[in-house]
DNA sequence: CAAAAAAGTTAATCCGGTTTAACCGCTTTT
DNA sequence: AAAAGCGGTTAAACCGGATTAACTTTTTTG
């Protein structure tokens, strides 16, 4: 039972480690500790590490020219986030990556990254396997952001991820839904009526 | 040269083959020719292949309850295309995978990719960075559906993909953007007059 | 603990984009 | 060659959700 135990149960959902390369996986990871609204990930930087959160909670968000944000993703424990675009491809990031509560982080650079895959080559299908379910989490939430009103989306969230709309305040949730705080609000106050 | 050398270079953008690996994978591999409208997947049942297009044109689409069209994906020579939420799942789809153009598709069964990651784990890597490059692709066009107007979506599909608004009709190119056909004509228009 | 800043609420007004509907080519079918 | 169907255009009426603004509540900070 160390601090690197949960990380290894999550990758242990869909590859199996002997002790030793949980050694060697373990010896290219840091332990990270961010407080509250402190960026892990911003615009211009190159993002250097994938992170795993142990515990806390994290979101991702774009700022458009006109100064609002669009929040891409949300994260909290046992959960994986960076600027994966900024990240796979070693350019500059976009995205804000913010902690919005005290979090403990466990993160791989993208260097131990590719030793690592050279070392044990299982973990192409970890990750390969990670991006394609992540790849289809976008998707639906595109497919949700196109083709479902604004109420239609609380609902859905409301219902897959109830957590979040107790860890993440409004103007978080608002931004990640796609509507405005005050759509949000006139929509959770009709439905307490209603 | 044989009707697999595009899909090989392909698949060469990412990890290098000997010739016993190239035979290998070609072995698992079938040509599939489809006409204009023909369905490569269609809602409730399971997607049983990863496509790759030789030449032509498809589309992936979700139909929702009041029977509007949502495109999800558009593909043309090069491109892999699949629900593929089912796909990895194995799990039954949502999507129509249509053919716009007659077309010439390569595509590998669910069963032998699996085969595939065990002779040529190689591939496992493959799919790894084409899955992550997806990833970023749809996290870009959801970023896009949330934070720019009709026109500016527009104005961005021309300068990026123009070849798309040649080979796809307007009503295609429309529920790409998340518009209706209507005012995509409406833009097309004022953008001619000024 | 007080003051200031941040987060959330409520309501009036406004607008980007949809809906509805009529019409015009072009293909496809018979 | 007529009929039918599909893809695309145009325009009026309409609506979901944004904007603006004033206010209340909660959290942070000195």
């Amino acid at each position: 039972m160390t601090e690197f135990s949960s990380i290894i149960q999550n990758v242990s959902r869909f590859i199996t480690l002997t002790k030793e390369e949980e050694q060697l996986f373990t010896s290219l990871l840091r332990i990270q500790k961010v407080r509250k609204k402190q960026f892990i990930v911003q615009p211009e930087y190159v993002c250097q590490y994938r992170t795993y959160i142990t515990t806390g909670a994290l979101r991702s968000y774009f700022v458009g020219n006109d100064g609002q944000e669009y929040t891409i993703a949300l994260a909290i424990d046992d959960w994986w986030i960076s600027d994966f675009t900024s990240y796979i491809n070693q350019e500059p990031a976009t995205l804000f990556v913010e902690a919005v509560e005290n979090s403990t982080l466990i993160q791989i650079s993208y260097q131990n990254e590719q030793m690592l895959y050279e070392k044990v080559p299982k973990f192409e299908r970890f990750f390969r396997i990670h991006s394609q379910r992540g790849a289809a989490a976008i998707q639906k939430r595109m497919l949700w952001s196109i083709s479902k009103t604004a109420e239609e989306r609380y609902e859905e969230m409301q219902k897959t991820y109830p957590q979040f709309l107790q860890r993440f305040p409004q103007y978080v949730i608002a931004s990640y839904l796609g509507m405005t705080t005050q759509f949000l609000s006139r929509i959770r106050n009709q439905k307490l009526k209603g």
